[in-house]
DNA sequence: CTTGAGTCTGTAGTTCCTACAGGGTTTATC
DNA sequence: GATAAACCCTGTAGGAACTACAGACTCAAG
């Protein structure tokens, strides 16, 4: 179970964290993902950690984060030298708009599923789904 | 407590909403919003169906889905004359991202929770975030 | 009836990707 | 070891979803 050092390319690992080539060498030039090492030929070689490091960015987007919000989490993982101070507030911040958006979807879960159980119940139903997340 | 049927301009409606003024226009242009009626000197008036309803396009982009996703459901909301066929494939889709992503947030959550307890406690932490997320 | 805040249309710029074009690299096959 | 297929390189141009003017018109307050 211990992480091998083994290298891919950039194909690879665009497989495996479901982000685009181009993407994931747009991220290399705004300098959210490192610069790796290369091959003989020029060939981007990576390994695991880019991988976590780019699934996160992915998940993290999908979820909402601007490039930016998830950068100034990620120099949390990439440079030790902060205060508590600085943590806290970086990630307190995150941890409020975490849990406003947990709060959202799951109002918007609940008439989501009442309306697959009306469905179910034969009847096509009204869509309050506006009334969930207005105001 | 009943709503009025008083009218407002773009810009009371920008504030109330969050939302730009120039995306407001720029969401009627794509016809997510509809084009309300106008004053003599052709000023866009708006009443509060049409604040809930843009209300409820921000925060859902807040939550990382996109106009094309938000433009399915608001069909749902605009055309009454859906096959329940048709609201359970769209609304069961739906369903199952909010419920990923609720998922994923949840995880982020108790890490980021993690962090700003150890920093109480006076230790500046390791950033563990990209494991919430990552895979 | 003027003044200033608000609105109009239209165009150009920003962010975050996405899709080529034209060329070099790797690797599998003969 | 030649050669094709599959992959990667840089660079540029396009798209989605905004955002920020410019120049002109409207409206409400004094």
């Amino acid at each position: 179970m211990r992480s091998q050092k083994r290298e891919f390319t950039i194909g690879a690992l665009s497989k495996y964290s479901s982000v685009n080539i181009e993407t994931i060498r747009y991220y290399e030039k705004i300098k959210i993902m490192p610069s790796p090492p290369r091959s003989e030929g020029g060939y981007r070689l990576y390994n695991d950690s880019h991988g976590r490091r780019l699934s996160f960015i992915r998940r993290s987007r999908e979820l909402g984060f601007s490039l930016e919000e998830i950068r100034g989490l990620l120099t949390l993982v990439d440079d030790k030298s902060y205060t508590c101070a600085q943590v806290e507030n970086i990630t307190v911040n995150h941890l409020n708009t975490t849990r406003r958006k947990i709060a959202d979807l799951q109002k918007l879960e609940v008439v989501l599923d009442g309306m697959v159980s009306k469905c179910h119940g034969g009847h096509v139903p009204d869509c309050p789904v506006i009334d969930a997340l207005s105001l």
